[in-house]
DNA sequence: CCTACGGGTGCAAACGATTGCAACCGATCG
DNA sequence: CGATCGGTTGCAATCGTTTGCACCCGTAGG
């Protein structure tokens, strides 16, 4: 922990002055090479470090974004900020992120703080509520979304119409009529967005199909057992992996054999979907490559061009031993 | 998307002059009742916000702290960062976070570009050789370190001695004398912690400790499968939970019955280690409180005191259906 | 030999906020 | 009635960096 070396400082050392540091530092070519090389040299002996808060602060144009996510614990959320930060940092940018709890309220007050630290705002499936959400859009920096459209910001999403008709025909295919949706957050846009998108293709593919409330954890599939067992469906749709890994924990724990007396399927495809007895049936998307979508809007918003139109990531399914052919399931047992 | 409005723009408005609004605004009692009210006023119309890069600039008191982390996916560390993201916040202080890709080369880069924009740094679980460190820690901010001891800064970390010991205990309690370690990551500090604490725990319990080479995802632990299953131990430790669902998942699809012919046990709980098949045993631990710890002997550091002891964090064994008494394993078998 | 030119350099103004100090005002006191 | 004082307010410097502009000086051309 030494002291702090500033432009003066490495002036003084070689004889010159501040501007001529600072251009030399930074490449001008109104300085002459022998100068560049001095000055170079004295401020590589000192450990110059240009103080980046004085520069962002000269230069106006802020090297930071602040990123909002509901749950830095949900790998969901995890990769996206991977992809994101990678991204952001190859452009040069710095990530300041903050976490809502999924909170709508805390999520508010968080992108109010962000904004005045920040250039640019990327909020990672907002929980804000419409009102919430104007005001976001209202403050004097771009914003994209990822998971969740909006007028007049950069939209970043996964296409879950073509994802629930992906998923469904795949239980379709296996003979399902009958499928229970074990739904996410109320407060999550791309719940709504399942529950319509499934909703909708069922409809189209004579498909019934049932709907309860749910979450976004193990412990929420894991809870949600005895009401998946008391339904007549013979296939599960999870909001999420971790809710189909505790779903499918309650299932083990209970007897009930999977798939042969009931299918369960799930959208994301985190990697412990792979690991989980049996191996869950899911729609793969690439995440983090969200991520590099919203910092590529962002950069095109940043550069003056108006924004975009959405991206759309279509997820393609992963089948594994979670699914497969209906069969009459032996009716509500005692558990 | 408006435009931004600076302490002039309320200046004007209100007919003062900067000063007076800048004080108003942060509460000096030098100003008047009134006008103070009518500042406050004209600032709420226009929907002032203070430049925080400027505030941050002038008063020179950095507000923002870098982290590094090896792997934002890594639900470990996710939730050292969520105790660390809502302690900082709690503080007024931002999070810049940086992910180093388990990377000790990347994480030193991102090290010098992290205090160029931040006044203190939180290297959690740092990739980081020797010789990176010193320079890290010659920096000009404090550091603290997250599972990882070194001198002259903060230090917060897993009691891996006591953690060892714990889980030994609890298998040489089930008849365990032989267990083969599958490692993580030669680069992290906690590998070598566990190994080392292992090495001498099993030496003082009379257990003949085997060790192997792993790695900190869950295919690491399914490749091990094989290397395991050659062994002559009858328990098994695993490096993290998700080498441990890994390697259960490996030992489920070539019929090792877990735990009768071979117990696993891990170190962390993350959540899905509930609902793995069998449910793992594990070491708890409070990785949340990791963060804010850190936190605490950030700002008594930052509040000019010197670095407080190491904070030792004992983890609490939670025992489930993965480990079991031991029997004598059916030999070697085609696989 | 004087002027014009131009490459290289330094001076000083900015960015937006905070803050020490001086200035101002009305009121009080000698 | 003038000096003083306490309470408010504004002026101006400041943080570290970048950058427009003026300046200096050597060289070349008239």
């Amino acid at each position: 922990m030494a002291e702090r070396v500033r432009l003066i400082d490495v002036a003084r050392e070689a004889g010159t002055s501040v501007s001529t540091v600072s251009r030399a530092l930074n490449g001008s070519d109104l300085i002459s090479p022998e100068v560049v090389a001095h000055v170079r040299a004295v401020a590589g002996e000192l450990g110059y470090r240009a103080d980046k808060r004085a520069q962002e602060f000269k230069l106006g144009r802020p090297l930071t974004v602040g990123v909002t996510v509901p749950d830095l614990t949900n790998p969901f959320f995890s990769e996206v900020l991977k992809g994101l930060a990678a991204a952001a940092r190859a452009g040069g940018y710095r990530l300041l992120i903050g976490e809502s709890g999924e909170d709508p309220e805390e999520e508010l007050r968080l992108v109010e703080e962000l904004v005045d630290h920040s250039g640019a705002l990327v909020l990672c499936s907002s929980r804000l509520n419409r009102a919430g959400l104007e005001k976001a859009l209202a403050l004097p920096v771009p914003v994209v979304c990822i998971n969740r459209t909006v007028k007049n910001a950069g939209v970043v999403a996964i296409d879950y119409r073509a994802a629930s008709r992906i998923l469904l025909e795949h239980l379709t295919g296996l003979g399902h009529r009958r499928v229970l949706y074990v739904g996410g957050p109320s407060t999550s846009w791309s719940d709504g967005e399942r529950r319509r998108t499934l909703r909708r293709t069922a409809r189209s593919l004579d498909v019934t199909l049932d709907e309860i409330e749910g979450g976004w954890a193990g412990h929420h599939g894991y809870d949600a057992g005895p009401t998946v067992l008391r339904s007549r469906a013979t296939a599960v749709i999870t909001f999420n992996d971790l809710v189909g890994v505790g779903l499918l924990s309650w299932l083990h724990d209970n007897d009930v054999d999977v798939p042969t007396e009931l299918s369960v399927a799930s959208y994301d495809d985190i990697p412990i979907a792979a690991y989980s007895r049996p191996p869950l049936t899911s729609l793969r998307n690439e995440r983090a490559r969200l991520g590099e979508l919203a910092w590529s809007q962002l950069t095109a918003r940043l550069s003056g061009e108006d924004w975009p139109r959405p991206d759309l990531l279509t997820p393609e399914l992963v089948v594994r031993a979670s699914t497969g052919p209906a069969r009459r399931r032996a009716r509500i047992r005692p558990s």
